[in-house]
DNA sequence: GGTATCGCCATACCGGCGGTACGTACTCAA
DNA sequence: TTGAGTACGTACCGCCGGTATGGCGATACC
């Protein structure tokens, strides 16, 4: 009665070779990633104790730390499965899409969607960046969803014969993603979501538009407007 | 030698009726806001430890909990004067300015300094969201560095002459707001934060010069391109 | 002018939480 | 069979946020 089983046991007699405590090593692993991804979720990082976490998935602290280094580790492991999930779902919306502004669209609305997720907004945009550090943070993204919208722009950059060195193109994609964060912020803790996504596709593409009409009047990057002082 | 006099008083003879205890009062408190802002600053919330904070204002927890209600209440004190310093300072930059294009310009500009400051990074982008929640985190921003991003899209918005309802105006604003978070930090975190700082405002400047297009050629807000699937 | 009251703050203490030290059962190779 | 290493479990520590309580000086009131 003090301690349960720990869970269902294979019955099946392993080859040898492949031995059995590895397989149950990776199933606790897995298990408390997934019971930590609910818990982070549901009360944030600082509001979840390690102990809710170890008794959520059946096993002690010394399993945790054995796989673990701390919470901070656990985090980032969760961190990372919720950003490859999304990162996942907008590279599949954008697959095959060869026209750029549609490509956007595509991008934009895959994004919105991911947004909406409790487990992306709570782990990847709220508590992301103070735990694991802004640098750090940024490593993460820039492998993940970030790589997404880098593809985006590029292409978008492409149908301007405009061609931009590398920090030029960063910069650019920076300035998107934070757009599409904040955009799809809005979404997230709007009261009418599916109005809310409209007026932000509606926004998005009229300044899509704008680029759109530098491109057909054939504008040159360096001949764009300076401010004089 | 185990406590220091807590600060120098002033020895002018009050005039009666403000009485001085409640500018000791104010002294200290204003002490353990300056203290904890530069703290947190330093070693983040969760790094900074309320007895180090006290110590700092040479105080001890007994008068910090008699000011505020808990740690999370003097983070939301140090948080709000941080914002209203970044505030000030923009709204100082952009007031007088009358062309919508220039007004930008210059409020971006003024961002990108604001963002630079450690105590704006670490208290407000990084820390802020998580310590305060989202929903708190936005009603702080709603009515401090926001406001100034929206009076600007209002003005670009107004020399289109496209009458947009509040909920599109504070989609636009977002976007932008995000965009211009974006486009702070990666000056912010550059190296060289002068080159990444030009290429920024290069790249604001050609997304303003796309909306310019479409003001000078007339375009409707409706007639904007949609995805048709 | 004594005294009750209240604001301002110090001291001592508690419970919870992250982290650690160490023991143990089990597996596998030699 | 046995030594080594893996995969945990158990007990415990130190720190930290928060609380309870009391003292002390200023003010208000009679």
């Amino acid at each position: 009665m003090t301690k349960s089983a720990k869970s269902l046991l294979p019955k099946v007699p392993q080859v040898p070779g492949t031995n059995r405590r590895a397989q149950f090593s990776a199933s606790t692993k897995r298990a408390l990633v997934e019971v930590a991804e609910q818990l982070f979720t549901e009360h944030g990082y600082s509001g979840t104790s390690l102990d809710a976490i170890v008794s959520g998935a059946d096993v002690t602290k010394g399993a945790l730390y054995h796989h673990f280094s701390g919470k901070q580790a656990l985090f980032e492991a969760v961190f990372e499965r919720v950003e490859d999930a999304a990162s996942r779902h907008i590279t599949k919306a954008i697959r095959g899409e060869r026209d750029p502004w549609q490509k956007s669209i595509q991008g934009l609305r895959a994004f919105m969607e991911v947004v909406r997720r409790p487990e992306y907004r709570r782990v990847v945009i709220q508590d992301g960046p103070a735990v694991l550090g802004y640098e750090r943070y940024r490593e993460q993204e820039e492998r993940s969803t970030f790589a997404n919208v880098l593809d985006i722009v590029q292409s978008v950059l492409e149908a301007g014969h405009w061609e931009l060195d590398k920090e030029m193109t960063e910069t650019f994609t920076r300035i998107f993603f934070g757009a599409m964060g904040a955009a799809g912020e809005s979404v997230a803790t709007s009261a009418d979501p599916v109005a809310a996504g409209a007026r932000v596709e509606t926004a998005i593409g009229f300044i899509l538009a704008g680029l759109r009409a530098l491109v057909d009047a054939g504008v040159e990057l360096d001949g764009l407007p300076r401010t004089e002082d």
